[in-house]
DNA sequence: GCCAACGTTGGC
DNA sequence: GCCAACGTTGGC
């Protein structure tokens, strides 16, 4: 089973991911771009992410997985908008921030740095993999 | 705090 | 259907 990869977005003063490890799983709600919600909704459970703290920090901290497809957003009554679980699985061992991103010959394409305003975005396989080598992290593919 | 990028809205 | 105005995101 092909397994998919993305990025997610969250500003860490309003949702973090030691939060998310506080409370061990929870509701990707609130995302009210259209091709965001698109990409919520190509993702399958197992499919593996990479948790962006936005504006404080700009680094990627954490790998976390998607327990559960999509389903409606309850907090948009009425709208055509798209929820799915998360669960963390590690933070990294060291954070890779926005700065190494762009410096790094192989992550220079990533949707993260084209399209800075989408806040879920895809990640290939190899961005997945490097990632997970620059920050010194096993054990997570 | 500023501003560029860019998605959305509304007038025509 | 075009496009100006406006609002939001997010880097700096």
């Amino acid at each position: 089973m092909p397994q998919n990869y993305w990025l997610i977005k969250s500003e860490p003063n309003k949702y973090s991911f030691s939060q998310l490890v506080k409370d061990k799983q929870t509701q990707w709600d609130g995302v009210r771009n259209f091709e965001a919600r698109n990409n919520l909704r190509a993702m399958k459970v197992g499919d593996l992410l990479l948790f962006y703290h936005s504006n404080i920090g700009k680094e990627i901290v954490g790998i976390a997985r998607v327990t559960k497809s999509a389903s409606p957003d309850q907090t948009a009554k009425g709208e055509d908008w798209s929820v799915v679980g998360v669960a963390p699985v590690t933070p990294l061992t060291r954070a890779i921030t926005l700065e190494t991103i762009k410096k790094t010959q192989a992550l220079k394409e990533m949707v993260l740095l084209r399209r800075s305003r989408l806040s879920v975005s895809p990640v290939t396989a190899a961005e997945f993999k490097k990632i997970l080598e620059l920050s010194e992290t096993k054990g997570v593919l």
